[in-house]
DNA sequence: AACTGCCAGCTGCTATAGCAGTTGTCCATG
DNA sequence: CATGGACAACTGCTATAGCAGCTGGCAGTT
């Protein structure tokens, strides 16, 4: 490496996941998709089978499910899909709504110049989506947004639970954040306020206005009822 | 089940602990007291030889941790105890008050009068130990009242992510919270106040109390710096 | 001496087999 | 008919063995 850098990009991070994670994601998407439907039992032998892999990966997904509070498993009486009601899904809404704000307040103190920049160039790109109403590119732009936003705080633990929380997405047959045509105008002015919070290193403010704009967002998605306890 | 309940007591809820969960424990308690450094490598093989089990249940235990970010293990590399500094204890709080603050307002709204007894009582009995200094008891007590408000929200992912939260308590050789002696009144105070506000149902107030009463207590022992941005 | 390729020794990961509880059914018993 | 106990068929849990990838060092070549 004394030389000029080699001209190849580097593999793709994971061009082939391990058994263990695909039958989580697997299970995860039937749940969420309704194909597993809550009271569902779920053996450790025949799903293995179903899936033409080994008990281990399979136990392995269902901890983490687990975890998760999609599944609920007995020891040694067997393991079922968790009933996730609307109610439930609002807490974890607004569980989401707190971890993000947290986030934000985080990534108002650590964030790098050239991640701040790269959040300005998504919020550019938001703005000519919302004009196009292009809803598929706002929600890609979103996800990005607060990919590199929860990725700036540094947080493994903030990370995950974020991740496991949004999972949960596909749930109430509502597919991204902010990807309803009629609040696209409000997420992206939130989104720029958010930014601009980040940019003035305010831990505060990024989080009030970060929390505001996920309780908002689920709210007009119908995860989340009357604007009842905001902010 | 027709005739009066039956006048004997439940199993022990865990007489006999899954292996992997005792592995979890084991490895935890080891993380959080040094035992195990940061930066040490943990083989599956060599710790199972070790305790005396299997590989199987020490994965399972490294998988949790590795959840609760106290590991990190690179696939077919290996794993290793991460590196938990100050700053990373500092947001672990952060996000801990957070949670608890979410629990809070969940409680206010679901709780039962059962449940507001319990608390009420424990608050009476937090007087008498805060007037008689006992500290053991205090954290007895301040660990029950947080039991129970948190299993009153009926959330398994927020229990469960508290749980794990909690476990990084015994990390700056501190404690329990609230254990300090001279911010005893300060925590009884609050805990009152909280218990106010269950009680008057209101979630947003619920919710405020307990996140300043939860940082405020991390800042007195010394995992949060100066009071910058609270509430 | 510097570089390249090979290879033993790790590692996590997966498969198979078997143990240990739990449950429901069926038959013997009151 | 009602009741209780034993057995078979599950279940999750654990142990053992072996696979696949990665690392580091040792030799062989230039």
């Amino acid at each position: 490496m004394s030389a000029g850098t080699i001209p190849v990009e580097p593999l793709a991070e994971e061009e082939t996941l391990s058994l263990g994670e695909r039958a989580y994601r697997r299970l995860r998407d039937g749940i969420v998709q309704g194909t597993l439907r809550p009271g569902s039992r779920i053996s450790e032998r025949s799903m293995a089978q179903a899936l033409g892999i080994s008990a281990q990966p399979v136990r392995e997904a269902l901890r983490r499910l687990e975890h998760d509070g999609m599944v609920v498993t007995l020891p040694r009486r067997g393991t079922v899909v968790a009933e996730i009601g609307p109610e439930r899904l609002a807490e974890l809404g607004r569980i989401r709504a707190a971890l993000e704000g947290v986030a934000a307040a985080l990534a108002a103190e650590r964030m790098s110049g050239e991640d701040l920049a790269e959040l300005a160039a998504i919020v550019r790109s938001m703005r000519g989506a919302t004009a196009a109403a292009d809803a598929e590119a706002l929600a890609e732009l979103n996800e990005r947004f607060h990919a590199i936003l929860q990725g700036a705080t540094g947080n493994l633990f903030l990370v995950k639970s974020l991740e496991a929380l949004r999972a949960y997405d596909d749930l109430g047959r509502l597919r991204a954040l902010g990807s309803t045509p009629k609040d696209m105008p409000k997420a992206l002015r939130e989104h720029a306020s958010i930014l601009a919070a980040l940019k003035t290193r305010d831990p505060a403010l990024a989080e009030a206005r970060m929390r505001h704009h996920v309780l908002r967002s689920l709210t007009t998605n119908g995860v989340l009822a009357a604007p009842r306890q905001g902010r």
